[in-house]
DNA sequence: GTGTTATCACTGGG
DNA sequence: CCCCAGTGATAACA
């Protein structure tokens, strides 16, 4: 047997880092692979690794779903048998674990690992787990044994000791051990044993560690962790604990040529002022409650004019007013709440605002409900939450995306602009690309696959399809920030249809909701659900266009 | 194999 | 917001 480990250039193989290590020649150092940042969508060809990618993807998004689905029966709003253990993470972790969901469960990895990219965002540690990135439940560092010696693979920096959590690319992380973390025991010093062991060791033999950081306060809710890429434990060394006990220190160093985190990048950019610069003015015109920003660095072009609204333009006529629910004291009684009755007998979004699970249709609490604002089923109707910005990008014209973190199930926007019945459309000469179809919008999409298998009650029968009601939503001359958001075969968004003011079914708000967790700066998408060869234009000749969305599934055309 | 223990979790209450 | 105790699952270790 050879040395380490770890990647030669081209070896992103999976399955030959599962099997065994890779020996590499101890005098040629690491290799370490550079995974492509963001979600790998771009420009990415069809091999393992992308595989792989996608594989992760799903796995992040059932367990995202399937643990709203557990913590909406732990709020309480269920009919479902309560469930005592309110760790939701843990519940559903074990679901997906017996389902074989699991990804990466081969031996563990030194370096990159298949699908994980820079930059991807977190809620639980158990989601580092599954995917094979750390496998650690509660410990910071994790490591392997290699030869009879321990190396460090990955550890987390949470900030739960005063680790140097800055912007730089050097981090001092504090060892494991000693009693500090628990209050009801003794302190004492760390010893040179397991991670601490291990890190030393990967000083030493400078193999790569991976790096997760958590973002937010200990006991502040919103904590998102970041995969922050491959660092190297340059020294270590001991030191005087606050406590009074030895404690051990590492410093570790990023390894060069890995992308900047966007979070990083979008916090800089606001301490230097220089996206106030990029920053052309916000397009809503003070409409939003917060600027929607147009930046464009790659050419001169301004964003194309059109009148902002803030909410939907329908056609004259009779819309029938929704009947609202006389809940006085919240909506989360199954029985008495008409409109979660509506829904299934459950408030489809959890009490952070997070959606739930796809539906054909959501109905939440309106103007004719007597419940306030503040309801839980309320959630769309209230407007965007995020720092959203428009930008020009290279192959696809204009596109959205979001200065914050944006967690799994988060409302974005709604498609906004004046509903047309499909027989005036076809009159219209409006761009394409400012259309919905609302026939077109079929939430059963491949996104979900898989998820009825985990959760056999997952849909509740009695729950009506939206009809093809032969309805568009033109954006061309009067719209919102969703006209800008491209299509994309790989999407990070989902249309969830959702009815609060009026009650025509084949009418619905068109609502778009984060399919999975979203870092910072990556663009916006939803699948805009065109079938190849099914749109037609006013002749009645096939129409077709091309797709540069640039991900595995892309067939290269999107109508 | 099987029991024991350590662990930069997580939750909810005060 | 901060601190704390109670409940936990997982993997390493004996």
């Amino acid at each position: 047997m050879g040395q380490l480990v770890v990647f030669e250039k081209d070896s992103l193989d999976l399955n030959e880092n599962i099997e065994d290590f890779q020996v590499v020649p101890k005098s040629h150092g690491f290799n370490v692979n550079v995974p492509p940042f963001g979600h790998g969508n771009f420009g990415g060809h069809e091999n393992d690794s992308t595989v792989t990618r996608n594989k992760v993807r799903e796995t992040l998004r059932l367990f995202q779903v399937v643990s709203r689905k557990i913590l909406q029966q732990v709020e309480g709003n269920s009919k479902g048998r309560a469930n005592n253990s309110k760790r939701v993470d843990l519940q559903a972790s074990k679901i997906l674990k017996e389902k074989g969901k699991y990804v990466n469960t081969g031996k563990q990895i030194l370096g990159s690992v298949p699908g994980v990219e820079v930059g991807d965002e977190f809620q639980y540690r158990v989601e580092l787990n599954m995917i094979g990135l750390h496998r650690q439940s509660q410990s910071g560092i994790d490591y392997l044994k290699h030869n009879g010696k321990i190396l460090a693979t990955s550890i987390v920096a949470s900030g739960g000791y005063a680790d140097d959590l800055d912007n730089s690319n050097v981090l001092i992380y504090t060892g494991q051990g000693g009693n500090v973390m628990s209050s009801d025991k003794e302190p004492e010093d760390q010893k040179l044993e397991r991670g601490n062991l291990a890190l030393k060791n990967s000083s030493e033999e400078k193999n790569p560690v991976r790096v997760i950081r958590g973002y937010g306060s200990m006991d502040g809710r919103p904590k998102t962790l970041v995969y922050d890429g491959l660092y190297l434990v340059e020294s270590y060394w001991q030191d005087m604990g606050p406590h009074g006990k030895l404690v051990y220190k590492f410093r570790l160093r990023r390894i060069p040529g890995q992308p900047e985190l966007a979070l990083k990048e979008v916090k800089k950019s606001k301490k230097f002022k220089t996206r106030e610069g990029l920053c052309v003015d916000d397009i809503s015109h003070g409409k939003e409650r917060i600027p929607v920003c147009a930046v464009n660095t790659v050419d001169d072009e301004k964003p194309p004019s059109f009148k902002y609204i803030t909410s939907m333009i329908y056609p004259d006529g009779n819309l029938t007013r929704h009947e609202g629910c006389d809940c006085t004291n919240g909506c989360s009684d199954s029985n008495k709440c008409s409109c979660v009755v509506e829904n299934g007998g459950e408030i489809p979004f959890n009490h952070n605002g997070a959606i739930v699970e796809a539906k054909p249709l959501v109905y939440e609490c309106g103007p004719s409900c007597k419940c306030p604002s503040t309801c839980h089923n309320r959630v769309s109707q209230l407007g965007i939450k995020f720092q959203l910005e428009i930008f020009k990008t290279s192959t696809r014209g204009w596109g959205v995306r979001s200065l914050n973190s944006i967690p799994s199930g988060s409302f974005i926007c709604e498609y906004i602009g004046e509903l047309l019945e499909d027989k005036e459309a076809e009159q219209r000469t409006s761009n394409d690309e400012y259309l919905f179809d609302i026939g077109n919008n079929f939430t059963n999409s491949t996104l979900w696959d898989g998820l009825s298998t985990l959760m056999p009650d997952a849909q509740s029968s009695s729950l009506e399809v939206v009809k093809d009601g032969g309805f568009t939503i033109d954006a061309a001359e009067y719209g919102n920030v969703g006209r800008f958001i491209n299509h994309s075969c790989s999407p990070n968004l989902y249309a969830q249809n959702v009815l609060y003011d009026h009650d025509d079914k084949g009418m619905p708000h068109i609502m778009l909701f984060a399919a999975e967790n979203i870092p910072p700066l990556q663009e916006l998408t939803y699948d805009y659900n065109y079938k190849i060869d099914q749109v037609f234009d006013s002749d009645g000749n096939i129409k077709r266009k091309d797709c540069y969305c640039g991900s595995v599934e892309c067939t290269g055309r999107m109508y």
